[in-house]
DNA sequence: TACATTTATGACTGTACACGCATAACTGCA
DNA sequence: TGCAGTTATGCGTGTACAGTCATAAATGTA
């Protein structure tokens, strides 16, 4: 009762944000903007992505906010300083990993409790 | 330098977890089942998608435990109480509630600050 | 065990969109 | 103002997947 069902446009409009992660391409320039921002010339060299391609993803990303454009002589440099972003994927990271350890379990019962030490590196 | 990058299959496994919150159909049966678990009759009431439809949502949610059955007579019960889920899905509402307020004192900058009182309800 | 009910799956269609190529639009600079 | 460099966009192709119908598989019950 008290937490109220969102409604089927709020439904739409947080899965089109989830979409948006939704995509290796754009994730990856996400955190290649994060680490440095750059412009679509410099992405190109360190993604191999196409310049069109690029060029649509960030103008996806800034839509949402999730990027921002700033001139810089001839060039456009794009930042992607938002937080968010982060504690989303760290979110998710820790799941995926508690989900890997899961199923770990469910294979090998026998073996339970005992740290697998440093495999799963990788 | 310390935020390391994430590897290319670590972006692919975030994005294939951020895909399935990615769609409004399957975002609605999580909200559906962490309300009340059901079978899936009862999903098709409530939501009007097809039987097959739902099997097959709660199948992939499932993989990703973000889903768990369990036997009740004939039926299964789905169970969606992942505290993941809301808490990623607040973090997004919250965002694009900031986004909507941003882009409204871009169109507008004049009356800044002043709150709209209850109105953009809805 | 045979039946009835519930869930899962194979086959199909339609749509959304990633991605590249070519080209247009834009912006700073000579 | 015209040019060179940078970014945006129209168009086409291929692929992934939502969603449905028909049918199979699984499970509890008489």
């Amino acid at each position: 009762m008290a937490n109220a069902k969102p409604g089927a446009e709020q439904l739409a409009e947080i899965s089109r944000f989830f979409r948006l992660l939704s995509e290796p391409a754009r994730l990856q320039l996400l955190c290649e903007l994060r680490d440095s921002p750059s412009d679509v010339q410099t992405l190109m060299e360190r993604t191999g992505f196409s310049q069109s391609h690029i060029s649509r993803q960030l103008s996806q990303l800034s839509q949402a906010r999730l990027v921002r454009s700033e001139r810089q002589g001839q060039r456009l440099i794009f930042h992607a300083d938002d937080p968010l972003v982060d504690d989303l994927c760290a979110l998710v990271s820790q799941r995926l990993r508690q989900t890997l350890e899961a199923r770990l379990q469910t294979l090998v019962p026998g073996s339970a409790h005992g740290k697998p030490h440093a495999s799963a590196r990788r």
